[in-house]
Parts: structure tokens; C-alpha cells; sequence
DNA sequence: TGAAAAATCAGACTAAAGTATGAGGGCTTG
DNA sequence: CAAGCCCTCATACTTTAGTCTGATTTTTCA
């Protein structure tokens, strides 16, 4: 039974050699088809748009990174004057990066060389207005 | 000649009939293939953000205004605390202003005490909170 | 692994900022 | 017209901010 319905299957396979060729073809072919298209094909762009009122979360995030990097200010001097923007003293950043006051000092002057500024209040100025915080 | 010549193309046809179909087969499924990818490939999502021009010009200016009253600071303290804001020096707003620099640290004392803060850039940053200056 | 960059700190100094007190003049309002 | 508010100014003082110089340690990166 076993030998018959291997031959069953020879016979199949020889009777319909010519269509199994087509189909390994077309197969082939379909990959090649995808792989192709998949390649030449510029990348679908679907583009969604999001009105938002401004208040410049997403956006500045980006001109964030761009400015800030333009500036060269490092971390630690952007933790500074983020805390220095919301109003802290040098002191109480010191103390809430435990760090000496020297440390924020030296920091936060080249903070104001980075910026082209003088003062605190016009680096606070600035880096809201370049977007490096908000 | 015409004849032969065409005898000739149709003997090339019959020689090679499979390897034609072959042909054709690959054709089109290639051309499905590439139908295929095209049709089911997800297309890339591009979020575009367009910021609406604002529209809280109303709102913002009434808190200014009723927040203003509220801390009782006058026209001329107001007028110090912008100046203040754009990150100038006692001084400097002293000149523009054409007072003496004792008038402005009096107005900024007055202002930090409405406010109820110590230092200048706590008065900036609570002065925007509250939507008095911008 | 060695140089560059970043972070840390100190001391001494100058310049601003902020506080406290007092005082004079202008303006409005009951 | 006196009381109250606002604006002005001064002096004296304390505190904070900012600069400069120089140094050590840590991190980063080619």
C-alpha cells in the first residue's frame, strides 16, 4: 500500500512536472516582484497632521537638542541652569546637586560664557528663548 | 524570404515554448510581486505637528489683569519687573527709566514683596506663572 | 593608554543685588 | 485739607552673584 501510493505520487509529480516548474517559477518570481518593489520603491510616507495650540512642548524639544548642542553647554551646566531658571540660589542649587557653591559658580559662569550673557536673568532669558529649557 | 523568414521565427517559438511560458509566468508574477508589496507594505507614519496660532490672547490677558490687582503692584513696578525680565541689571533699568539706581532697587523690593519672593529671578519666574508679564 | 573634556573645589576679589530706614513731592479722595 | 498712595531719592549695610586663577579627580574617547 505504501510502495502504490508512492507511486501515486511519482505518477503526479511526472504528469503535472510542467505545472509544478510554472509554480516554482511564479513563486520565485513573486519573491523577486516584493523584493524589488521593496527596494526601488521610495518609503510610503503617510503623513498625519496634528494642530496643536502653541505651547511648543514637541517642537522646542527638538530645537532643544539642536541649540543646545550648538551652545555646547553640557549636563551638568544645563541642570544648573535649569534650577537656576526656576528661581533657586546659587546656594540652594549647591545644595539640592550636593555639590560646594564654588562648583555651581564655576558652572554657571561658563553657562553665561556658553550663552554670551552676564547675568543669571539674561541666561534665563536666552535659553528659554533658543527652546534649551522651558 | 519574408516566409522563411517567418518560418523561422515560428520554429523558434515551438523549440522554445516552455522556456516563453516560463518566461511570461515570471513576468507576471513578478509584476504581482511587486503589486503585492506595494499594496500590503505599511506605509511609515509621519506626524507633522502645526502649532495653531495661539489662541489664548483673551484668556492670558485677563489673568494678567486680574492677577495684577491682585498682587497690587503698580504701573511703575510692573514696568521695572518687564525690564527685570529681559535680564536687565538694576542699573540699566535705572538709565532707560531715567531714575537713579536707589528708585529701582526700591520698586524691585516693593515688587519682590508683592510677590512674596527674595530674589529677581523668582519674581520673573512667578510674574510669568501668574501670567502678568510674558 | 594617553589626551581631552568635564566635574569638582578653594580663595580672593569686585560687582551687583537686596534690605532697612527715612524723607520729600505729587496726586487723588473723602 | 489731611490721609493715603505712588514715585522719587539717599545712605548704610548685608547678602548674593560673578570673575579669575589654579588645582585635582573623573570620565570619555580615539
Amino acid at each position: 500500500m505504501f510502495l502504490m501510493k508512492w507511486l501515486e505520487w511519482r505518477f503526479l509529480i511526472l504528469s503535472h512536472a510542467f505545472e509544478i516548474y510554472a509554480g516554482i517559477i511564479a513563486f520565485i518570481f513573486t519573491g523577486l516582484g516584493i523584493w524589488l518593489a521593496m527596494k526601488l520603491s521610495k518609503p510610503k510616507i503617510k503623513v498625519v497632521t496634528i494642530e496643536k495650540e502653541y505651547s511648543g512642548s514637541r517642537e522646542s524639544f527638538a530645537i532643544n537638542q539642536e541649540a543646545l548642542t550648538q551652545t555646547g553647554i553640557s549636563a551638568r551646566e544645563l541642570e544648573v541652569l535649569e534650577l537656576m531658571a526656576t528661581g533657586l540660589s546659587n546656594q540652594e542649587i549647591a545644595q539640592r546637586l550636593f555639590v560646594s557653591l564654588s562648583t555651581i559658580k564655576t558652572h554657571s559662569s561658563n553657562v553665561f560664557f556658553k550663552l554670551e550673557v552676564q547675568r543669571r536673568t539674561q541666561a534665563i532669558e536666552k535659553a528659554k528663548r533658543l527652546g534649551i529649557i522651558n
